[in-house]
RNA sequence: GCCGAAGUGGCGGAAUUGGCAGACGCGCCGGACUCAAAAUCCGGUGCCCGAAAGGGCGUGUGGGUUCGAUUCCCACCUUCGGCACCA
């Protein structure tokens, strides 16, 4: 017996399933009807080096691959790259060189990790965003976006960081700042491309209930749409003549509006002041609160100017005064509220401010008062009354809110897409004809943005012939960010090498969605929700034939290190120094056995000695197993029921309950009771059976012993059967309590009745020094435990 | 403030449908092998009392339901996430 060298064993097999294209799958074939599976981990980031965090993700995704693969399924398991976006560039302008040399430079090192982890991954489908033949088709799908109206440019106050000095979408503002570099994040009024992710808002939301979820996904998701059902009032201005609408929940409230309140930001100000004696105290206030930062905005004391406006109120007739204040935000609902001091506390406190009146209109009871007809009433009928009572005066109308904005992608920096759009004088905004795709990302001198995006530096590539007509034309020289790119990859992969399209719609149909998706909770409202955003639009231009992306979603746990999260941006331990040092079959399989793979893991290298060790030990064990004569068929002793235990247990968690730190523990039992008995006839089938089913965690050593075990290309050996009927024992250990409390534990055969259970239990002398004679009552469960209470 | 997840030995964790709490591993203790060490192997290891037999206690805290609760219900504490002037 050979010593167990992890780093040859480890390259043999390597080179043999790159040799043989192992893990390569073939597009369907017309009429394939084998069973399909669609395993996808969420592609990396390439900066820099793979961390603890992606070794986890992606050994997860390993063992599910290679026990559905065993398991008689054709799997589809493809990896690429999000290779676009400011790290690379950032690189580039901090050490010199080209984003995309840099980029490069971490795609070959991650990639060189990734074989080096032994992951069964289908290389000929690998794809990277930054590729001209990728993002062709990014901006081709942009193209059709922009066709159907779901893409569209327009100014709106959004997110800029100063640091990063470009846009940021709302999902990426995260405690007021930027998400990548934690700068403070001010609102700025620029002109944006937005993808119209509010058209789906509905359908977002109903989607979720179809599909196989965490729970609190779905409710960060839910949360983050934020519908809401309410009424739509409008609230006339006669001095003006316009009416201005307001959302409201609470529309059971409205004769206790008592003031009217418009955001600073909104274009009504201006109409507002206009004429007004306050007019410049209004614009001055209002330039200061748009421009104030949000942390301060959301500072609790509050602050307004009054217009010398006022509003009809539609239910009582009362001119009400219009004022100024940032407490209103103009992102949600209207830009414009009516006040109800009386039963909104922002309000009360804006109102006892500014001495405004406060009518209460809900007495403690919940039933309405001060208002008219509608006094008695419980609030949540009045509701619905008081609405159809507006709407017959055309004063308001039932409504449904949502808190989700547009998407804003464009990006004022250098290494992501173009966006094929050329501004002409004559035409317009004039979309760059297919067959000019695509749009190749030119050179640069200089990546660093100096108030407009780098690409307009390039002035020969920016000046372009209008496709319409001929006449000069400018190209668009933002960029997109990598979220578009990320939004369709794992469509790209059915059909990576397509030159004419996207996808053919045949073969992404065959695969999606995605059976089981794997990565982490922090895309939870960012890539999770863009990407049914982009299948359903897709979809509904009948490039696809499915309404979600992702029907299973696994979120894996942290890796933690000194209390931080390993991350793209945190760094961590490299695996590199790790597979060095004991080879990678004890790292998967020491990363899997940490925990719940969808718990946080403290970081610590204590205890990948003792996985070393259990390998060394499987290897030593097998062995010696390999040296005892193959055992019979139907073979029956205790060593055999415990391997056929084993069976049930390692697939049962892995396909049912999709828990993986459990099966090790199982197969650990199944070595200890195997170096117990060595001389057991069963003893080369448990090894077998230990070998076959760690096989998915740790591929390189399990596929050596196989051979050693006289078999070949466990990889692709059917996943092993157990034999129910020996699971059935014919003895049980009864356990036997009194009051509750365990007394005593007797062999019995299987199967007795309750009587005889009942019968056996009160036998125990254990038993009968706590009954001591008195009376009992038993409560029996078959086979397992009896109780008998005094 | 609102919403959600979690809390089990010295440590990581297990207990799947209300039925033996602590599987498996780490660490520690004892032993074998060794001149010695490493490696390996064997045994022990929740806490308290007890020489032992045995008994008591024990899954964040306090209550409840139940013959029986780590598991279900209520309240609270702590930690971690999401949202937050959302009308």
């Amino acid at each position: 017996m050979d010593r167990y060298d992890a780093k040859t064993i480890e390259q043999k097999w390597q080179k043999v399933w790159a040799d043989e294209g192992a893990f390569h799958v073939d597009d369907p074939q017309p009429g394939d009807d084998d069973p399909r599976f669609y395993m996808l981990e969420m592609l990396p980031y390439p900066s820099g080096t793979l961390h603890m965090g992606h070794v986890l993700n992606y050994t997860l995704g390993d063992v599910v691959t290679h026990f559905r693969r065993r398991n008689g399924t054709k799997v589809l398991r493809p990896m690429g790259f999000d290779s676009f976006g400011l790290p690379a560039e950032n690189a580039a302008i901090r050490e010199g060189g080209h984003p995309r040399e840099i980029t490069e430079r971490n795609i070959a090192s991650i990639e060189n990790q990734m074989k080096r982890m032994g992951w069964a991954i289908d290389w000929d489908r690998e794809v990277s965003a930054h590729e001209p033949t990728f993002y062709h088709w990014t901006q081709w799908l942009f193209l059709r976006l922009f066709e159907e109206g779901l893409a569209y440019r327009k100014a709106a106050p959004v997110n800029w960081c100063p640091n990063d000095q470009t846009v940021l979408s709302n999902e990426h503002v995260v405690d007021g700042r930027c998400w990548r570099c934690g700068f403070i994040v001010e609102v700025r009024n620029m002109e944006q491309w937005f993808f119209k992710i509010t058209a789906y808002a509905d359908e977002l939301l109903a989607g979720l209930d179809t599909i196989d979820w965490p729970e609190r996904t779905k409710k960060i998701q839910r949360q983050h749409i934020g519908r809401s059902e309410g009424a739509e009032l409008l609230f006339r201005v006669d001095e003006l003549d316009i009416d201005i609408p307001v959302f409201t929940t609470r529309a059971d409230t409205v004769f206790g509006a008592t003031f009217f309140v418009v955001a600073p930001e909104s274009t009504l100000v201006d109409t507002l002041a206009e004429g007004s004696e306050h007019k410049e105290d209004v614009i001055s206030y209002a330039r200061v609160a748009a421009a104030r930062p949000t942390e301060e905005r959301q500072s609790r004391e509050k602050s307004g100017v009054f217009t010398g406006r006022y509003a009809t109120n539609p239910a009582t007739g009362e001119q009400i005064p219009i004022w100024v204040a940032d407490y209103v935000l103009m992102e949600y609902g209207t830009g414009a509220i009516m006040a109800v001091p009386a039963h909104d506390d922002r309000d009360r406190e804006f109102a006892e401010k500014f001495e405004l009146p406060i009518v209460p209109v809900v007495d403690e009871d919940g039933k309405l008062i001060n208002s008219a007809q509608f006094d008695g009433q419980p609030w949540r009928d009045a509701s619905k009354s008081i609405v159809a009572w507006l709407g017959d005066h055309g004063r308001g109308k039932a409504s449904i809110n949502f808190r989700l904005r547009d998407w804003s992608w464009s990006r004022q920096r250098y290494w992501g897409s173009p966006i094929p759009i050329i501004y002409c004088d004559a035409c317009g905004m004039v979309p760059v004809p297919d067959e000019q795709l695509p749009v190749l990302l030119p050179d640069v001198e200089d990546y660093r943005p100096k108030g407009e995006p780098p690409l307009a530096s390039n002035t020969e590539w920016l000046k372009v012939e209008c496709p319409r007509c001929g006449g000069p034309g400018k190209r668009e020289a933002d960029t997109m960010d990598t979220f578009v790119d990320s939004s369709w990859y794992f469509l790209r992969y059915c059909d990576p090498h397509d030159n004419q399209r996207p996808f053919a719609r045949e073969l992404v149909d065959y695969w999606m969605p995605i059976d089981q998706y794997i990565g982490g909770i922090d895309h939870a409202k960012g890539h999770l929700l863009y990407s049914r955003f982009f299948v359903k639009a897709l979809n509904d231009m009948g490039l696809l034939g499915f309404r979600e992306p992702f029907q299973r979603l696994f979120h894996q746990g942290w890796v933690r290190q000194d209390g931080k999260r390993m991350s793209k941006s945190q760094g961590g331990v490299s695996p590199d120094e790790l597979i060095d040092q004991f080879g990678a079959d004890p790292i998967r399989i020491y990363i899997l056995t940490r925990g719940p793979a969808d718990q946080d893991i403290d970081w610590s290298p204590d205890g990948i000695d003792a996985t070393a060790r259990f390998i060394r030990r499987l290897w030593r064990v097998v062995h010696e197993a390999a040296a005892r004569p193959v055992s019979p068929a139907g073979v029956d002793t205790p060593l055999a029921v415990k391997a056929h235990e084993t069976i049930a247990r390692v697939t049962d968690d892995i396909d049912r309950r999709f828990v993986f730190n459990t099966p090790v523990a199982a197969v650990m039992e199944l070595i200890n009771e195997l170096s117990k008995a060595p001389d057991d006839p069963a003893a080369r089938f448990a090894a077998e059976t230990a070998v076959s089913v760690l096989q998915p965690y740790t591929p390189h050593v399990c596929e050596e012993l196989w051979g050693v075990l006289g078999h070949e290309r466990l990889w692709d050996t059917p996943w092993p059967t157990y034999d129910s009927s020996l699971l059935e024992s014919d003895t049980v250990e009864l356990v036997l309590q009194v009051n509750g409390k365990v007394r005593d534990r007797v062999v019995v055969p299987a199967g007795l009745s309750e009587d005889e259970l009942v019968a056996r239990a009160k036998a125990s002398e254990k038993v009968q020094a706590h009954i001591d004679g008195r009376d009992v009552k038993a409560f029996v469960v078959p086979d397992k435990l009896v109780n008998l209470v005094i």
